[in-house]
DNA sequence: AAATATATGATTGACCTCAATCATATATTT
DNA sequence: AAATATATGATTGAGGTCAATCATATATTT
């Protein structure tokens, strides 16, 4: 029997909050909640996977907030296996007691990953990046610190003036900071807020680590960050012929790469 | 064919992290990524089910991030219709262009999910509370900021010095606050540090709402957040007659209810 | 080295899920 | 008020999933 046009957008509005308070339900339970048949069930679950509000699974369903959250992990697994030496390398500079800072973007991500592994004693870890909260929060031994800030970019990042002021009291011992491209003149990055709080987290570290895997080699974006004379530390996967050929000459003792020892 | 037993748990733990990365994952899938029999497959995913490392769905898998988070969603539900009143009520209060600050807690929760039904222009959202990302995050016409601190209790929450500094330079027209208790003598939470934070937001607020259900009523925490003389406005679905029986006095004006209007 | 334990894949029958189809009741439009 | 559109539940056959069972190969123990 036909029913009302908003009752059924009701019901379809109720079964997306189940499914994002329950993470998975099957057919099944839906049913039984909604008082519907499984046919209906079906179909609404149908009607909304094309509106990409929930996902479909075999015999029931997750709610949306999972797939968003997926999105990440798999743009983490795109070039995995660079990101994870420079992890290494990162991991691997850090001494028990340190206070390192991580920061947004994938590399990050790959270093906290590597540091749930491998971890250092008494380590604090200060971020901006809110993906690092699963990975960091349930670790043991160490203190993890997140900056404040304005809420932004698919919510995965902290930025704006009360992020540069969290990041302006604090003492870091090595900061690894990413960028989104690097040419001959420097090191790229998209947005001002970024570079503003890249660069109060700079002012108060003892050494700026910047991690560029292989695929930022020769990107350029609408901001400079910094350029080369500026820049101690570089942890990459090239190797210093590769970063010649794209014209860009570090100074000597800059480059830390898993072919440099 | 027997196989090492390292090999298998190598397998496994491949295969939770598979699902951790991808959110879901049906058994057909598992089997070519794992290059194993279905049998395998379903063997090893009732394994890791009953160490619940995963959770099994009918022809899959979810990675278990999706449980711990739901706990939460779980945890909401419970006590949801006296919940669900005081966030509207408190909702109520907001009047468009405010910066409002949302606490810790489920009752926090309650409130942001009735802002995305019912979202007052150019809202300004302070919090501590890392479950209110979500809700908010998405949120087009509203600024959501995160106080700085370091990651707390079950990776919920943000404390600490730098998280009272940083609510100390903020400007709040209202402050919901939570507490785990209410009795003759006050409201009481349980832990000094989150007492603290709560003090340094109720500085800087216009006006401070304690949100309060009835499952609070008599209940004693160890520290003492506020006696009733410094409250000048509480958001509860009890009445003043069941308040009065519990030896909580109010100044007058003080109590927001459902009752009350 | 022999005996034992166990990890695996294949098979199977019971059960489940799914999309399609159909009849029907009731919104919605005309 | 009549005509139309559509939301629903029931049914059904095709195909998918599952747990149990068995044979076998190979770790592991003795």
């Amino acid at each position: 029997m036909r029913v009302p046009r908003h009752v059924v957008e009701a019901r379809r509005s109720r079964l997306t909050e189940l499914l994002q308070e329950r993470g998975y339900l099957p057919i099944s339970d839906l049913c039984e909640e909604l008082a519907v048949s499984e046919a209906t069930a079906r179909r609404d679950l149908s009607a909304l996977q094309s509106e990409e509000r929930i996902t479909r699974t075999y015999g029931g369903a997750l709610g949306e907030f999972n797939a968003s959250f997926t999105s990440f992990r798999e743009r983490l697994r795109l070039g995995a296996e660079s990101k994870s030496a420079i992890a290494r390398l990162a991991v691997s500079l850090i001494k028990p007691g340190m206070k390192i800072y991580l920061d947004a973007g994938t590399t990050a991500f790959a270093i906290a990953q590597e540091l749930r592994r491998n971890l250092p004693d008494k380590l604090t870890i200060i971020t901006n990046n809110l993906a690092l909260i699963e990975p960091l929060g349930s670790l043991p031994s160490a203190k993890t610190i997140l900056l404040g800030g304005q809420l932004l970019e698919r919510q995965s990042v902290l930025l704006g003036d009360e992020a540069v002021r969290s990041a302006a009291v604090q003492k870091i011992d090595i900061a690894f900071l990413g960028a989104q491209g690097m040419t001959s003149q420097g090191l790229w990055n998209s947005q001002r807020d970024i570079i503003l709080l890249q660069q109060a987290v700079m002012k108060r570290s003892g050494l700026t680590c910047f991690c560029l895997d292989r695929s930022k080699l020769s990107h350029k974006a609408p901001e400079l960050l910094a350029d080369w004379s500026s820049v101690n530390a570089l942890l990459t996967d090239l190797s210093i012929p590769e970063l010649r050929q794209a014209g860009i000459r570090l100074k000597p003792g800059t480059l830390i790469s898993p072919h440099s020892n």
